[in-house]
DNA sequence: AGTTCTTATTTTGGATACATTAATGCGAAT
DNA sequence: ATTCGCATTAATGTATCCAAAATAAGAACT
């Protein structure tokens, strides 16, 4: 086979300064990227069963479009690890195991705390500091009730996913946030899908938030990383819990599913 | 939009033990894939300038098949890192700063130095031991020579990526294997494309994997972990002052590449 | 001469049609 | 009754075609 060089967009790659525009955030999103974050969603939701087959023409004609799209939304939820792939057979949805689960929870929580040692190491900007301080306070403010309003969760949860992914962009190195937000993908190991329903576990837990961020201003890389290993293991034994909780008692599947203190 | 459950496959689900062959390792690629891996190779090997644009015409004229798989190839490439893609613009060919090289390193010698904790704690069985102790032997034997013959980089290139290799899957971990093969998707950052011609730094490199070795065996988990570790972040010291000398001084192009001790 | 608007060409995104491979069902033989 | 084998069916993989968007070129204007 030719080894044939490709030639450049000298314009392109010379001067992009004179294309502001089209570098902003357009974001004209292809049919394909947007099958491919539905589908995620539902998948994640829990929605197509662990091991169901993605048939490409009953979802071609779910959803009203060509398998041309389609395809390509199943390639990319393969290479996120939501589904997985085999040659002339197609996709499936992956299965986890609660093994798999707690593995994810393990490398997310060595990486976020890299993530939050190198900001403490680095330093971080005040406008990046008022952010923190900013979900900190909109977390106090939601726990300052005494107990947890169900309708506060939802905002809760949107408080501690932007606390952590500030952190994680904010640490200088890009692979951390690529790789925790694909720990994210596995289901049920997401702060963004599930988060527990106990005001002492969520007070606690943000509790941490406040020691982290601390860490950070003090610039204390030791501390820092230790606190957020610990935030997000015990985010796991919570979960894990959970899970056996609901494996030994499968029958009462509207029961709140109340964490227990793990100790 | 309708939400309709896929029926699943329930034979596969249930008793997947009964398709023992089906599961064998029949690999037959789809040309999407081998275009994929094709790619790949040529992009790591540096052979397509960082920037370019991968026309889709043009790779298909070149490759002698239509559009479909080399979009599918190419999508593949991006979701693993190598090119970026810009909707209704293409793709092209991802450009990696030092700064990007040192943060996969980073993160890499974080991951694998985990996996190796992990084998050190849980304990690996005699055929897996003996598989890593064949490494060293290999190692060992290629190095007896006092010097390191040329043709030899090749199957110490292959040996040393068994040694990691073995230690990712063997860590219980899946994920710390997928995101170490993520890191070494980034051009340069990987053992696999490229390998040092200092016979000291390899010894050196080759003595810490008798080292890890020993700390895997007597169950020394903090020890396997640190000795991993450091043994990645030399790596990725050695090859950034490559970097540096190669940028200090373009002109000599064909110059040895010689690594100097960092101290 | 430089700038801007319009037009033409190129390239990508999506739809459809065809080829190939795996799964399924039927039937016969053991 | 079970199993093996063949034919059928269904699903995936690939090629081609059309539409839309972006880039490039050119003409008109300041």
């Amino acid at each position: 086979m030719r080894i044939i060089r490709l030639e450049s967009n000298i314009l392109r790659d010379m001067e992009p300064i004179i294309y502001p525009l089209c570098v902003m955030e357009l974001r004209s999103t292809t049919t394909a990227s947007e099958i491919a974050g539905h589908l995620r969603e539902r998948i994640l939701a829990g929605e197509f069963a662990p091991g169901t087959r993605m048939h490409q023409v009953q979802l071609s004609e779910m959803l009203g479009i060509s398998r041309t799209p389609i395809r390509e939304a199943l390639a990319h939820l393969a290479n996120q690890g939501l589904l997985i792939y085999e040659p002339n057979r197609g996709y499936a949805v992956r299965a986890f195991s609660v093994e798999e689960i707690r593995a994810a929870f393990e490398v997310r929580a060595r990486l976020e705390a890299l993530a939050c040692g190198l900001c403490a190491r680095n330093g971080l900007t005040k406008p990046v500091l008022a952010r923190l301080k900013a979900c900190l306070a909109e977390g106090d403010a939601l726990l300052s009730k005494g107990f947890l309003d169900p309708d506060d969760l939802a905002p809760y949860r949107a408080m501690n996913v932007e606390f952590h992914e500030t952190i994680l962009q904010k640490s200088g190195n890009p692979f951390l946030g690529d790789f925790v937000r694909q720990c994210h993908n596995v289901p049920l190991a997401s702060d963004r899908v599930f988060v527990w329903k106990d005001y002492g576990i969520i007070t606690r837990s943000h509790d941490d938030h406040h020691r982290i961020l601390h860490a950070i201003e003090t610039r204390d890389s030791e501390r820092a990383e230790a606190l957020m290993r610990e935030h997000v293991v015990y985010a796991s034994l919570v979960l894990l819990r959970m899970l056996d909780e609901v494996k030994a008692a499968p029958k009462a599947d509207d029961s709140p599913l109340r964490p227990r203190r793990i100790a």
